[in-house]
DNA sequence: ATGGCCTGGGTACCAGGA
C-alpha cells in the first residue's frame, strides 16, 4: 500500500504533475492539499479518466483538500471538517475510508498562522488542539493522517534555525499542539520513525533558488496508526516533482507498507 | 536593502503563502 501526501499550491494550476504523478506513482491514496478551487471546479473528469475518484473539500480560492484513490478501491467520504476549528469553511480537513484497504485517511491543510500573536496564530493553535482531539476520536482505527501540517517539529527539520527566530512554524506552542496529535491518535512520524536523523524536507520556498540551496522545512507529515507502524517499509519523496515545468513548492511524500 | 516567487481573482494590484 503506497500513501502519498502533496500540497499542490492549487489543482488546476497542477493537474498535468499531478496526473504524471498518478502515471509514474499509481499511488493506493493521495492525499491533496491546497487545491484552491470551488467544488464546481474540482477536476474530477481529469481524474476519472486516469483511473482515480475523489473525495474533497473545496472551498474557493484558499485551501482546499482532497483524497484520491483507484476506481474500485471503494472510496468513501468519512468525514467533512473538523469539530471545533474556527473557520469551518476554509476546508482544511477531510476523512475518508479506503475500503479494500481496511484504513481510514484524513488529509489536513493546518492554518499557516501568518505572525506571532496574530488571531491567525491563534486559530492555528484552536486547529492543532481540534485535530488532537479528532486523532483521539479515531485512535481505535487503522489510520492514515497526511498533510501540510505547518509545523516543523524539530529544529532539524529547519535548514537554518536561526533564520527563524520569532517566526512561526517552529515555536515550542507549535510542535507541543503536534505532537499532541500524535499523542492522542496513537501515530508516528513515518519520515522520522524510518530515518531519526536525517534532514528531508518536503517544501522550499519558490524565490531564491531556495530548492537548489538546500534552503527547505519539513513541514508535511505522514502520521500514521502505531498499529500499522509496523509494516512501514519506506517512507521519503520525490524530488522530480519539485523540478520541471510549473512545480508546486511542495513536494510530494510517500510512504510504502506491507499491506 | 530583509526581497527575490507563485496563485487566483480579475484585468491593477492585492491577499496569502511559510
Amino acid at each position: 500500500m503506497k500513501v502519498v501526501t502533496w500540497n499542490v499550491n492549487s489543482l488546476r494550476a497542477r493537474i498535468e504533475r499531478v496526473l504524471e504523478f498518478l502515471e509514474v506513482h499509481s499511488p493506493d491514496a493521495l492525499l491533496l492539499q491546497e487545491t484552491k478551487c470551488s467544488p464546481e471546479q474540482f477536476p474530477a473528469e481529469e481524474l476519472e479518466a486516469a483511473g482515480y475518484e475523489a473525495v474533497h473539500h473545496s472551498g474557493g480560492r484558499w485551501a482546499g483538500v482532497a483524497v484520491l484513490a483507484p476506481k474500485g478501491h471503494g472510496l468513501k467520504e468519512a468525514k467533512i471538517g473538523l469539530d471545533g476549528e474556527a473557520s469551518p469553511d476554509q476546508a482544511r480537513w477531510v476523512e475518508a475510508d479506503i475500503e479494500s484497504l481496511g484504513v481510514r485517511v484524513a488529509s489536513v491543510y493546518v492554518v499557516n498562522g501568518q505572525e506571532l500573536g496574530s488571531e491567525p496564530f491563534a486559530q492555528k493553535l484552536q486547529f492543532l488542539s481540534a485535530m488532537a482531539d479528532r486523532a483521539e476520536e479515531l485512535a481505535d482505527m487503522p489510520l492514515v493522517v497526511g498533510g501540510d501540517m505547518n509545523v516543523a517539529p524539530l529544529d532539524l527539520d529547519v535548514y537554518d534555525p536561526s533564520k527563524f527566530e520569532g517566526a512561526t512554524h517552529v515555536t515550542e506552542e507549535e510542535r507541543a499542539g503536534l505532537r499532541a496529535v500524535a499523542e492522542r491518535g496513537g501515530l508516528v512520524d513515518a519520515y522520522r520513525q524510518l530515518h531519526p536523523d536525517e534532514q528531508g524536507f518536503t517544501w522550499w520556498d519558490y524565490r531564491g533558488g531556495s530548492f537548489h540551496r538546500g534552503f527547505g522545512l519539513r513541514i508535511d507529515l505522514l502520521l500514521v496508526s502505531e498499529s500499522l507502524s509496523g509494516e512501514i517499509t519506506s517512507c521519503g519523496i520525490d524530488r522530480d516533482f519539485r523540478k520541471g515545468t510549473k512545480p508546486s513548492d511542495h513536494v510530494p511524500l510517500i510512504v510504502e507498507l506491507n499491506r
